[in-house]
DNA sequence: CGTGCGCTTGACTTTTTTCAATAAAGGTGG
DNA sequence: CCACCTTTATTGAAAAAAGTCAAGCGCACG
């Protein structure tokens, strides 16, 4: 159900320089794995790494008693052993495709050489691993705000921080329902919490739009500082 | 109270191989800022990041009404302003030591030089931000369960997973107090958790040591399919 | 030997979840 | 374009979880 044509969003490249990414679109090449297929195992030199295009890939260990203990699922757009390879190391545990699935694959030499052929594109790479740790970092901290309505807030602050726009003005960019998910809660308790905000007059709701009314307000909610009355 | 005498834990290089972190401990410099002094403002080309060694430094960008909105506070160990090096682009806000402050600078000229004479050491450097971004992105899910008890079945899990030993035994690597606020809850919430699962059988709690007992148990927790009875 | 700090426990309050029912929103096919 | 159906969002009332306040325990440290 998902028509598309000739790029996917891979997020350990976005950003970067058209032409750079082009560079790296000349190394790559796609492999298909059948449902069940071995991609690698532990131990295996790290020859490459890959990134999903279609399908689940499971990344997982095999314990003592030879039982598999899932680490991770992989899923369209996400990197495999980009670690491994770039460190130079084996593959910390083994991956197979959970079901028919497409990759590209990115050989270690010729990224090694591109790199070294290209600090900038090592420079962009770095630049673009550093923002995310920093997005990452900053998304942690507000999820262990204690109540909903702080991590709530935290999380509106951050969108019209990073939206260029209007600064007060942003719109959801995923589902109510997910969004809630995101939160570590539910989504009854954001709509009711949203609603909450509304009746206060700290923010405007329209559907996935929404305005902040009261910066200063949702601030100090973000704080913990303070409650939000019924 | 702390002697440190040479070195500060640097996540940015921790883990690099000894000589790469000399080869970049050679091209940085020391600067100390009074405390309100600016570092650097937002616009100004960014001719090399900073690493706080001692103090606190504010980064911050000043609203149309001139009002400073502060975007994060850097302790010890944190690097300021990086990202916009690597990527070559101006400073996106201003930093300002809060106090007296320490701090390295790297300047980007040399740094490029060094990675451009030195592939391996980007990759290196790709490698550590790549980790630390799975750890991180892992965080994120695990933070976002919606339960504590999930939320610490899932830390617990995730310890003993990278812990080499003996697989089974854990150790916490924060005091309790601050493993709560991580998880997003009090001290006394987390106490009465622990104090539930060792109950239960699910592990073997004394001190900061933990013992797993019930791995499955703790696995069907994470994952949010069981309760954990009063 | 007392002080301070981190951790634990208990009783009580508030927030959040659950469950169930309804309302909007979106897409499909007639 | 509209009726229909599926998904997504909202609301209410009762149950469960987590938070607050207050007090006590254990232990390292001066």
């Amino acid at each position: 159900m998902n028509g598309r044509k000739p790029t996917l969003s891979v997020p350990l490249f976005e950003g970067l320089p058209p032409g750079q990414q082009r560079q790296l679109a000349l190394i790559a090449s796609t492999h298909t794995f059948r449902k069940g297929q071995v991609i690698f195992c532990e131990g295996d030199e790290g020859k490459g790494f890959y990134v999903v295009i279609t399908g689940k890939v499971k990344v997982y260990k095999l314990g003592a008693d030879g039982k598999e203990q899932i680490l991770r699922i992989f899923g369209p757009g996400e990197p495999i052993g980009e670690a491994a390879v770039f460190a130079g190391e084996p593959f910390p545990a083994h991956a197979e495709a959970m079901e028919e699935s497409r990759t590209l694959f990115f050989p270690r030499a010729s990224f090694v050489e591109l790199i070294r052929n290209n600090p900038s594109l090592a420079m962009n790479m770095l630049a673009l691993l550093s923002k995310r740790l920093r997005t990452f970092a900053r998304l942690v901290e507000d999820l262990s705000l204690k109540e909903v309505p702080s991590r709530l807030a935290a999380y509106l602050l951050y969108l019209s921080r990073r939206s260029e726009l209007k600064a007060d003005e942003l719109c959801l960019d995923i589902p109510k329902g997910e969004l809630a998910s995101l939160l570590g809660t539910i989504p009854e308790t954001l709509s009711r919490i949203l609603a909450k905000m509304s009746k206060q007059r700290l923010i405007h709701l329209k559907g996935r739009h929404i305005r902040i009314l009261d910066r200063a307000g949702l601030e100090q909610l973000a704080k913990g500082g303070k409650r939000l009355a019924p």
